[in-house]
DNA sequence: ACTCTATTTAGATAATAGTCTAATTAGACA
DNA sequence: TGTCTAATTAGACTATTATCTAAATAGAGT
């Protein structure tokens, strides 16, 4: 389940900050595009390295797509992560 | 002090699985070696990416080398990640 | 000093990732 | 159906990462 897209989606700073900015509820490409200085293609090719490790969903509203948290792979990572660090000696 | 590099470490999941077999204590590169179908010269380089990173520290004894799990960078990532995550809505 | 073992460094190549501009698609609305 | 806006896809280019073989280094033991 726990996928190595999903850690290569936070090898890119940029693509760490779109999530964060995510957990306070969705926003469309053109708004979290405000805070980048990069292209809006480059910006479309890190939402889709995203949405491939199913880390953000995304849905039309009109003219505008919003992205928002996929809580859920979030969580598997998070998990993931813990299992990978914790100290226990069970294994 | 969250580097952008230990992400990037993270990405590779060879490297990953070092880091797991490290966290029940130290072990040389060599033996570290036998669990995958990779030159020695390209599992260096995961060594130090991870060192780099300042995920794992080395030290020598006699011939061999032994890696270990740096807890404290480990747990700055797994910090940083949760706040990535984190639901609340204060920012 | 020589030799053996463990590991890294050097140097080359191939694969992947990140970026750009230009062109396209999707929907809203007159 | 045009036209406007939002966003993506296409295609090219550059930079970074992953890998290999061959050579070098570090230490142990003779």
């Amino acid at each position: 389940m726990l996928n190595n897209n999903a850690f290569k989606a936070l090898a890119h700073p940029i693509r760490r900050d779109i999530l964060k900015r995510l957990r306070s509820g969705p926003l469309s490409a053109g708004d979290l595009a405000k805070n980048y200085d990069i292209s809006k293609p480059s910006l479309s090719t890190h939402f889709s390295v995203l949405k491939e490790a199913r880390l953000v969903q995304q849905d039309r509203k009109g003219n505008h797509i919003y992205y928002r948290l996929n809580a859920t792979v979030a969580d598997e990572v998070l998990a993931g992560l813990m299992d990978m660090f914790g100290t226990n000696k069970e294994d």
